[in-house]
DNA sequence: CCCATTATACCGACCATCCGGTATGCTTGC
DNA sequence: GCAAGCATACCGGATGGTCGGTATAATGGG
């Protein structure tokens, strides 16, 4: 079933539609409740092409993080948020993006590596090196724009570009427990607001009007914005 | 063995010894890979004395979890972040208490509910809720100080205390799952220091100066303070 | 006060199933 | 013909859960 594989086509995938099929299922399931043949019957190959190309379940663990910070690399590379002139602008797009893609059913916008390494910490030290590598790969990715908007705008602090970017990840990680513990995507758009709000009062520049329209956040829109 | 029970002494503590071995076992392997003999070697019972007190593995989560409940609420009262007279510097205090409380080996310093929730959110909705109950019931133990401080300093914003009060224990999960990732401590603390910054940043007061004292830390610190 | 009844707490052998992993062999492209 | 890619059959141990039984304590009637 599944393999009517007579010549060349779809010969030569199950390793691919086992990682694919392993991020939907273990984020799902969790990655000691996911079982190797729950791999198998979601991607359609047998227990024998599973371990062709997979030493043992903690090696599918380790592969499936990996090709989760290859897939998610190259899908905020892709994304529309780094087009702002303003580095600040891009942090800021950065998570409105995060927010924008929290779907109604939490699991979908799960993160991969966020689910595993609270589980395998301690007993897969494989696993959580290789989902170490792609939540601090991926907050990488936002230092240099954080470093140049605190040069722009001659922000001296007692924080690094390295330790905030790094935060926005805490953030959106611990975001994702509490949809998942109140079962409501809302909760984790909500800590999202709470930290496009930090770094808007960490850089002096206040939030767009929720209704006025036109005028958008120029970058140094006025001090921050509480009112007393 | 370790049952010398010859008398009444000892009997009758098999419910509460499986409880507490759970949250150290699920805490250190997730509740998936922790088999009911793993909880009954670790309480010293036997496996009949399990299925006596719980009716599957299932309704011992869901106690673990309200056992967890139980445990924090006591040990977060008893803690001595209450203690300021102002509300603010309460909530403050609880931050830098949560931040003295991380650990070393980051499993012991690490939510039983935030690690459940996530492997089970989607397979066990009575462990789930039992999670977010304790999550969002201790939560709730901050809205109280939150508000007042709010009231006292005459704060009118758009994010209100229930919501900040969630995002604290959101920074507060994060930052669990980053220190788990990299497997070290002081990404948890850094995170927590964040999260101070933020409700100063809130509330329009300066952090207290480690070394140079009175004058504000940063540019932004100037522009966003409210009153000072 | 004594004894019968019942309830609680626990023991430990047992079971069906599942799980990770292996051994072997077939098919297909080069 | 020879790897690479995959299928099938199978294994030993672990796993969640069951069951009959025991020891002790509480209850209550005569």
């Amino acid at each position: 079933m599944s393999r009517p594989t007579k010549l060349h086509p779809d010969r030569g995938d199950a390793r691919r539609r086992l990682l694919e099929e392993a991020v939907d299922v273990i984020r799902a399931k969790g990655f000691a409740a996911t079982s190797v043949d729950d791999l198998c019957r979601a991607a359609g190959v047998t227990k024998g092409a599973f371990f062709h190309h997979f030493a043992s379940k903690e090696a599918l663990g380790v592969a499936a993080a990996e090709h989760w910070a290859e897939t998610t690399t190259a899908f905020f590379a892709a994304a529309p948020y780094h087009e702002p002139a303003d580095p600040l602008d891009r942090v800021l797009a950065y998570v409105a993006f995060r927010k924008a893609i929290v779907s109604d059913d939490i699991t979908d916008s799960s993160c991969l590596v966020g689910t595993m390494v609270q589980e395998v910490h301690q007993s897969a030290p494989a696993i959580r090196d290789a989902c170490a590598a792609s939540i601090f790969g991926h907050a990488g990715t936002l230092e240099a724009d954080i470093r140049q908007a605190m040069a722009e705008r001659g922000i001296v602090a007692d924080w690094t570009a390295e330790s905030l970017a790094r935060q926005t990840q805490a953030v959106v990680q611990g975001a994702l427990v509490l949809a998942k513990a109140g079962d409501d995507p809302v909760l984790a758009r909500d800590s999202l607001d709470h930290l496009d709000r930090y770094i808007r009062l960490l850089f002096g520049v206040a939030a767009p009007g929720p209704d006025r329209t036109g005028e958008a956040h120029t970058p140094a829109t006025v001090a921050a914005g509480v009112p007393a």
